[in-house]
DNA sequence: AAATATTCGTTATAATATAACATAAAATTT
DNA sequence: AAATTTTATGTTATATTATAACGAATATTT
């Protein structure tokens, strides 16, 4: 497997960074008493197998192979439930997913997504929600959900693009 | 007309400022040498005339009343005009549309979007693009396209709920 | 075990967006 | 001005993304 471009981070392991996640998404569920179904489970494990956001239609034929019906609301129930519990983000620029590395703490994500491999990294969001939050303010708007994606080109495609 | 939530102002002069952005269009367009084709023009205003994002199917009988075919290709290529000139943004959480206050300037919009009434703003962004831009860096990600959108409650709809 | 709530299977369809090609209109070149 | 080229539009078909609705199955609670 080529781990070339994960996170715009050649050197990171992501088998161990998947098997990470899953065992948060585990203990999460049991703390909530929520079920971490077969299905829950498999669409969550694929989105994490890929750094790049996935369409939901992306993951049906796992599903399928899998032995579970592979009709999109199948896919889509899952889906609204990794994201009500903060362990998948929805990038809404590109209609698809991504697993969310630290869905401890609620948050929304802010991601940096690359045009050319479509490789997504979710950052730090600290100043920008102050900045976000004293606009808000100006404007007595009450803040629920935000949606911050930056399209470009990460440092990979620089260079092969410069070539 | 009832003006009462438009972009969360209820003063302002809506008829005035559609006038204006046709105007600022027009000159625009003449400007870069462009046409702005009556087809053009009609979905420009009819955007202008919603404070509230509009989505592509939402211009499509306007169209279709002025006697211009309306198919969605039709409407699709006047936004993707739109869109490329700076005169609208699309909202990619409500897949809508709305008209830029400021298309002098290049620039991406940030949006506060009400969720009960649809009503959207467009705010300052430069502490927001300041602090993206140092996480940009950090990444050495070249940022080209941004999308900042904020779903929540518009003073109006707060009185509301309240209620 | 019965009752209840939750999840899943299944079919159908809604909503959003684009491909592809023909026609027409405008701008440019000759 | 006619011919050529470019740009915009008309038209048909279809791709992509997402949800509604309802019944069956599974888990949880009583």
């Amino acid at each position: 497997m080529s781990e070339k471009q994960l996170g715009f981070h050649p050197e990171h392991n992501h088998s161990h960074c998947i098997e990470h996640a899953m065992e948060d998404a585990r203990a999460m569920c049991k703390t909530r008493g929520l079920r971490f179904t077969p299905i829950r489970e498999l669409v969550l494990k694929t989105i994490w197998q890929s750094h790049k956001p996935l369409g939901a239609y992306e993951l049906l034929p796992t599903l399928a192979a899998s032995g579970f019906n592979s009709a999109p609301p199948t896919v889509y129930r899952a889906l609204e439930f990794l994201q009500e519990q903060g362990l998948v983000h929805r990038i809404a620029l590109l209609n698809s997913f991504i697993g969310c590395p630290h869905p401890e703490k609620s948050h929304q994500g802010c991601f940096l997504i690359c045009r050319e491999c479509n490789n997504a990294v979710e950052i730090e969001t600290q100043q920008i929600e102050g900045a976000l939050e004293t606009q808000a303010q100006k404007y007595k708007f009450i803040p629920e959900q935000q949606s911050i994606e930056v399209l470009g080109l990460c440092p990979n495609c620089q260079k092969e693009t410069a070539e």
